[in-house]
DNA sequence: TCAATATACTGAAACGTTACAGATTGCCAT
DNA sequence: ATGGCAATCTGTAACGTTTCAGTATATTGA
């Protein structure tokens, strides 16, 4: 009763999206030829390639991905490797909306692949590697022994690091220069007369609390300034805990006059905590905070502020990943951003 | 010269991941008879079975996404859709967790489908249910007449949307409610002895402006209180634009003594504009925010807030999804989430 | 003129999966 | 014994793509 399609696709084929097959029965031509004929190949004739270019435009040909990838093992997909707990927020949105903006451009996907605390953070990778989901990875709280990294490189796995490693393999990564970060910080404070400075680092275990502590010892020895522990919290601890353990070495008789903080959203409790104490910032003490946005600046105009720009290190990512996998040299992907200079608070334009 | 693999698959196989093949060699079954083992299917054997599923999980046998997909066209993949340059931050991140948390338990891969200002919403919704790339989508920034939504219903794509639309169709949805936040934050401010209120609304357009609109307006009659109009500016604005705005009104005559602010970004800008004025917060006027994170009391303890979940807000949506793609009916995946309480600042237990 | 060679195209096979339409076996009722 | 039937299992084809190994036809060199 039912007489939809009479031939294997191509003819009638009412309904579906066109496939190979549809343009060759529509050109007259074999399936071999318009699939050769769409990708520039030399054996095919100049008219014959244009003819079929035309139509495959006309009729909105878009290659079926599975058959693709299942012909020819590439996924065209990148993966984005992210702790679903650790990770700050904004800083992950700007990282996706970059690598989202590169890949737009690309016929590749962008999947996210989370991995949470409980987790061995290798798991996903394993996953992505052995199943071979993707193309290439991202991932992000490098180490500087890094068995991921290590791991993908063993596997031939294309991937890039936001934060450097420090195996001595080579492989691409975007990184934020740290080690000037801390160091234009507490040259900044010392300017201003602050000499008993506290460090509130990145996680210990990944690759930048090495750079940002180096970068703060560094610049002590320098201007001559002496640092006031405060190293039993890092910035992935919570709002609370970062808030209560600087009241608490505020209230000391030998308290800082200065901190240097990794992540913004830790500033807000730092200065929080200092006000706790019954201290008042700009006064009895200074901060100098990298931030991903323009905010800390509303929030305590007296705040120093550096910026790191998030949704740069997503498009610098994927653009490594796609070159890897392009085939340029590993080496050749690497990137380190200056830092900016520490800015303080100017007031808005027309008050 | 090169004996590597001497049949196709099975045997030899030295390198690569085990199929259906090699199962089925291992098992000295057929092809098909390991597929339908593997699903449950009942015309096979309760021995055969346990022993295909035993040897699948000793070798680590995993689906190949590519055959299953192109064979079925399932592609196990949801889709979010995200306009790359108007979202907030941590709004983003939270509902990518919340999505994630979710499909981690399932095959779902979740991808991130990418738009931008210059383009027009409908043409990632179009990509995707042209080339079938996902089995279900979901959308935010939702309009009461969304154009995607009646697409993707027209076609036969399951989805979820954040917020709300009044189309008179049916589908999954996660929303907040607006109404009531905005009805009880204006009776608070009332209770407060604030009567001359404004609202920094929603962008104009998706459906819960009107939600926030209509229950502004509603609570302003009940208490008796009147608007100052803001409405010049949404939460979509940047920070400067709100912040100018906020201080020009505070510095007219007939100020407000009280705002109602749709995003915690944006309340920031608020309060410096006020302060800008020369005004002081809890004094001269106050401000009830709604926030995803707790970090407003940081800011400014004065505040008052209420807190929006958008963690939860992922894990909704996808399991909407994952429900309408399972066969669930559209109508049973709706979920208005009550608005919790209107709180202040509750200073640390331990200072 | 004939073979050699280049040019332009093509069919068949394969990637891994599932659906369809059998095939084989044993068992039971007749 | 024979047909029928349920219970298990199997081969083939197809999804859309690319690659391999060709096949025609025209062009060249001697």
């Amino acid at each position: 009763m039912d007489r939809q399609r009479t031939d294997k696709n191509g003819e009638t084929s009412a309904q579906g999206r066109p496939t190979l097959k549809t343009l060759a029965f529509m050109t007259g031509l074999g399936v071999t030829t318009v699939s050769r004929a769409l990708k520039d190949a030399p054996e095919i004739g100049a008219e014959t390639r244009r003819r079929v270019q035309l139509v495959a435009k006309q009729i909105g040909y878009r290659p079926n991905r599975a058959g693709v990838r299942l012909r020819t093992g590439r996924t065209n997909v990148i993966s984005l490797v992210l702790n679903t707990d650790r990770e700050i927020m904004s800083f992950v949105s700007d990282i996706i909306y970059g690598v989202s903006e590169v890949l737009a451009e690309t016929p590749y996907h962008l999947i996210v692949t989370p991995y949470s605390r409980s987790q061995d953070p290798m798991e996903p990778i394993r996953y992505l590697v052995e199943t071979g989901s993707a193309d290439g990875v991202i991932i992000s709280r490098t180490q500087p022994n890094d068995p991921r990294a290590r791991y993908m490189l063993e596997h031939g796995m294309p991937f890039a690091t936001h934060g450097r490693t420090d195996m001595g393999l080579v492989h691409p990564y975007h990184d934020f220069d740290n080690h000037v970060f801390a160091m234009e910080a507490v040259r900044r404070l010392a300017s201003m007369g602050r000499h008993k400075l506290a460090l509130l680092s990145p996680p210990p275990g990944l690759t930048y609390y090495g750079h940002t502590l180096n970068g703060f010892a560094d610049a002590l020895s320098e201007v001559g300034a002496s640092e006031i522990p405060f190293n039993t919290v890092s910035i992935d601890h919570t709002i609370e805990q970062i808030r209560t353990r600087t009241a608490q070495v505020m209230r000391r008789e030998n308290r800082p006059d200065g901190f240097v903080s990794s992540a913004a959203a830790a500033t807000l409790a730092i200065v929080a905590g200092i006000e706790d104490a019954g201290l008042k910032l700009g006064r009895d003490v200074d901060v100098v905070s990298k931030q991903s946005s323009d905010l800390l600046h509303l929030f305590r105009p007296e705040l120093l502020v550096v910026n790191e720009n998030f949704r740069l290190a997503g498009s610098d990512l994927a653009r490594s990943v796609l070159g890897w996998i392009g085939g340029a040299a590993p080496g050749s992907l690497q990137r380190l951003v200056a830092t900016s200079e520490v800015r303080a608070f100017s007031p808005p334009v027309s008050v």
